[in-house]
DNA sequence: TACAATCGTTAACTTAAGTTAAGAATTGAG
DNA sequence: CTCAATTCTTAACTTAAGTTAACGATTGTA
């Protein structure tokens, strides 16, 4: 499992047998139980998430609903906003499935700079690029209706579809599940024709 | 108008003289009028802009609509996707008001981080913040209908519905120009009660 | 100043999302 | 295996956004 960590870092830099020791001694490597909440609204944590296997995902509730704006799935990172200004966590943070991710304190993250200081060009690489998947996501979710966000996605993360409650799914699209259900009624009406 | 960035910088490092000299020998500062395009779509640049006094929107035009994503006013900086992955751009940037921005070819910028290595620090924590408004942003979006989140932005940025034309500003909302005189006059029905 | 273009609003009508409720299918716990 | 909870879908109705068109106000330009 700590291969596909391993094979991920070696896109951005190349670390020698020692390093992967130092990282693999630090133990942090997680799995856990579809369900289980990572983070709860009100609570403080400095823990940043990489999900190596599964699927965790982020969400308010507001006025007693849930609302889903985020799905991390394998090789991609969750650095939760609390972690960075340490002020209470505004949402959750749930395992859509059973999950095995790496779970590392932001501050251990600092000393690993110091041991490992190519990690910070690693960093400050992945950064940019999720910075700008952000943007491009955000530019695409204004300017398209709900239909076409459910479309787009199926060309784009199919698994996700899959893979994830309806209702969850729904909210990440900005809708109820109710639409959703209706969308892709509508959606599949189309292709018969 | 130089001061301005300088105040800027000085909040997250400090310059001295020479370094200040240095920057404004670039000759980086542009006044453009009320409408010039700074980057039309499927053009290849450079450059990243940070606004000092005005306004910039960023537009994508489809279906032969403008649909407006991101508007960049006093202190806001725009690096545009095209700058980074070396690709033509897929929107527009043009001035909403006569603007007076700093213009740097990213490489350039390249050179600043050797000749004032501080200026790294400066970037990575501005990347940061950049990232975590533009999460939250998108979060607030995702979670909230047309009429929230112009109410939102009565709260947050309320120069920009001043400042902007309506049929922008309705885009940037995610709804179309019509949507947004029925919104307003809705909510103003609501308040004279 | 005069004329054209742009802009903002209103109205009537269409379409799709929200709401409420119900029921079938699936899942999970005991 | 069984029962309860959760999930997904459908339906009927309400609300709001999209569409098309018109019109007055504002802006920019010749």
């Amino acid at each position: 499992m700590q291969d596909l960590l391993f094979d991920f870092i070696s896109k951005y830099v190349t670390l020698t047998k020692d390093e992967m020791n130092d990282i693999t001694s630090l133990d942090i490597f997680r799995t856990l139980k579809k369900g289980t909440i990572l983070l709860k609204e009100g609570q403080k944590s400095k823990d940043e998430y990489f999900v190596l296997k599964g699927c965790i995902r982020k969400y308010y509730i507001i006025d007693g609903e849930e609302k889903t704006t985020a799905f991390f799935t394998e090789m991609e990172a969750l650095t939760p906003h609390c972690a960075i200004n340490n002020e209470p966590s505004e949402y959750f943070i749930s395992c859509v499935e059973d999950t095995t991710l790496t779970v590392a304190n932001i501050d251990l993250g600092v000393d690993l700079f110091i041991k490992i200081p190519k990690f910070q060009i690693m960093c400050s690489i992945l950064s940019t690029e999720i910075l700008a998947k952000q943007q491009i996501n955000f530019d695409e979710f204004k300017t398209s209706s709900p239909e076409q966000r459910y479309l787009n996605l199926l060309q784009k993360r199919p698994d996700l579809i899959q893979r994830v409650p309806q209702h969850q799914l729904a909210s990440y699209l900005g809708i109820k599940a109710e639409s959703l259900s209706r969308l892709k009624a509508r959606i599949f009406e189309k292709i018969k024709k």
